[in-house]
DNA sequence: TAGATTGTTAATCGATTAACAATC
DNA sequence: TAGATTGTTAATCGATTAACAATC
């Protein structure tokens, strides 16, 4: 059985051109995009559907049309005209493009309520992607068994790191620690050899040139809704700005 | 003790202009970052530090001095030409544009591992986030205590919706559930009056005109990250392109 | 052929950057 | 006054949008 990133047997005969994905230099906005895409394709897929035209993909994912066909593009011309996109086939370019052709390890580090979650949540392993280890530098947690029934795991040390990562089992290294242990488990990850990582943590991370860092963060995400929930009240009581609001109570 | 909106105790005497913060349509950019500025200053504050220059600000902020200066000029003149910013002052500013001057009440539907570890996590009391409901539709779960030590809370019905935004304690709407079940969720918050949500299933939601949606989605920044680290390896081994993958191999 | 829909172009819009005049 | 640093301007860059020629 050859690796599936050889064999090109999904791919109907109309595919246009070379195999290596055409563009390059996909525009970040794009590729940022292209994981809602890929996850609405797969979607249809199982839902039996052939074929969709990009008004159709588009208003699943969210997006214009235009917007659509732009980002497709960036890909290689993978629809046919008067018909739409083989929805099997664009699901199988754009996970070549993501590089969901094969498995990636993701590390965890910190073994707390998020990284507990995170590793019990399931959303690792159903899209590709397999926790390699969960890592957490107190006595008191490593040895504990975590994760789901189906995915159990065993809390490692930190330690582990330069092991995971040489052997090639983590690719990916996310930090689920407090903040002010962010900046060191992100040194560690680097040190160890990781270009991606994923940071949990409220922390503004320094690395060196080449590594990736995505950051997910719940307070700014909240403090953004929060300031479009300000907005709205200051909308309805436009007197009652924050110059005049005391006297406006109180008055 | 009047409310501290209407205060302005905390401004020093070189503030400029009105209460009111100048700018107006401040671009969705600047508001993203400005929750980072603030964690940023706050930080900076609580170690005694005054006053701060951009270059510094920025730095600490992970973004260029430049942008950091223009994202500031949105909000106002509140620097000092040749000094620097006030940090006590600017964080005071920041927080009021963002509208952190109250406390906003969340709601949290969906109260599995997901769900569990948000509220237990504490990001949202920390930043003046309140949880004022974690519910689910799921019997078994109803009436369980989960959340933090500190902050302990029982889980309810999604019928107790309405009664929390009626009441003005519910402000912002966060979906914890799994992706099926989201766009229902999405719907009962906007029907409840809702119009501030925060989605971290993996689905897109479908909402009225002046509801504000943000998503977290676990998955999409791994795809993301899948896509540079696939590229790095693509660039070390430029000969092993899908294309010729099989051959290269199995020559 | 007629109808449908893509892929691409050109125009617009917004965000970033660099440079510097204003000014503390 | 001299040095430092902001706030703003203008240039650049990237992303979005609308429109349509290409073509199935």
């Amino acid at each position: 059985m050859s690796p599936v990133r050889a064999s090109h047997t999904s791919a109907p005969a109309h595919a246009s051109g070379s195999g290596r994905s055409s563009g390059r230099d996909i525009p970040p906005a794009t590729v940022a995009r292209l994981p809602i895409y890929h996850r609405v394709l797969t979607s249809l897929e199982e839902s039996g559907v052939l074929t969709v035209s990009s008004d159709e993909l588009a208003t699943s994912c969210g997006v214009s049309p235009a917007k659509l066909r732009k980002d497709l593009s960036q890909l290689g011309s993978y629809g046919t005209r008067g018909v739409g996109y083989d929805v099997r086939f664009l699901a199988y370019q754009i996970s070549r493009e993501l590089g969901l052709m094969q498995p990636w390890g993701v590390v965890v580090v910190g073994a707390g309520n998020l990284g507990q979650a995170l590793v019990a949540y399931g959303g690792f392993a159903s899209r590709g992607f397999q926790v390699v280890g969960l890592l957490d530098s107190h006595p008191d947690v490593i040895g504990q068994v975590l994760g789901s029934r189906e995915h159990p795991i065993e809390v490692g040390p930190v330690s582990a790191l330069d092991a995971l990562v040489e052997d090639d089992r983590a690719h990916i290294g996310v930090i689920a620690t407090p903040a002010d242990a962010a900046q060191d488990v992100c040194d560690r990850l680097v040190a160890a050899g990781l270009r991606s990582i994923l940071n949990f943590a409220p922390a503004v991370l320094n690395v060196p040139e080449g590594v990736e860092v995505r950051k997910v963060d719940l307070a700014v995400e909240l403090q953004i809704l929060a300031f479009h929930e300000q907005r709205r009240a200051d909308e309805q009581h436009p007197a009652l700005d924050p110059t005049s609001l005391g006297e406006a109570i109180y008055a």
